[in-house]
DNA sequence: CCGGATCCTATATGATACTG
DNA sequence: CAGTATCATATAGGATCCGG
């Protein structure tokens, strides 16, 4: 038990999301996250520099962005390349494993996108019926 | 401008979760968020009652799980079934978009399930690196 | 240009008690 | 059972200044 989805297929994978003490809960919130989700989709077309990256991203602070970048930078899925110039350059671009889960992520992305429709219609449902 | 994704496959979508003012980050917030990630998951084989769902959603709060559902079916992807008897029974079910955009959000989540032990390496390299 | 350090606020989350 | 209400806390997030 301890709360794994059983039976349906479960194909035995050593890791489990829905058990609360499974680090790829972890990695699935970096790769979620606001800010996660963003930038490894911004990052799909090749490598940016960290304030080309601030602007695609839009809204983002310094701050939460350097935060973000290095989460994703040590679970291996962006690769941080830094030149010793002045001033410096840094390029991100993702890893081959940040490529295959950039790819899930910017299916689910842009199915959202494409459904918005729907979804802008219901919440008015929604808000209506409760007046 | 306006920190859209440029050029590249652009199909001019009315939704861009990449600007800051979009609803559709909103939307995406709810279906990738902690608990809403996995609540949508957890719906995925069929209907759950509520408590049924707090157990395979190993961690969460009442109060969490609440709020969580509420968002979810004001956005039409989660639809509850309230029976006035007593005591209550209230099932909670995907609805047809929440099951489009479930099943690209458990591609993910298996994806990063999957890839597990290259992350936990990464972490390693990166750990060490910093000594 | 790329961040690190600091301070402060908003929001998310959790624990508990209570109700129809 | 299925929540809501309340209180307390942790964490996310933002603004700003500073240094390599």
């Amino acid at each position: 038990m301890s709360g794994t989805q059983e039976g349906i297929e479960a194909q035995d994978l050593p890791y489990d999301v829905f058990a609360k003490a499974c680090p790829s809960r972890g990695t699935l919130e970096h790769v979620t996250g606001r800010w996660g989700a963003l930038t490894m989709g911004a990052l799909r077309d090749g490598s940016l520099r960290f304030n080309e990256l601030r602007r695609r991203v839009d809204g983002v602070s310094e701050k939460m962005l350097s935060q973000t970048l290095q989460a994703l930078e040590r679970d291996g899925l962006v690769h941080r390349e830094a030149q010793p110039t002045n001033p410096p350059r840094v390029d991100y671009e993702l890893t081959a494993l940040g490529h295959e889960v950039t790819e899930r992520l910017l299916a689910l992305i842009h199915c959202v996108e494409g459904r918005m429709d729907d979804v802008l219609a219901a919440r008015e449902r929604y808000d209506a019926r409760r007046d």
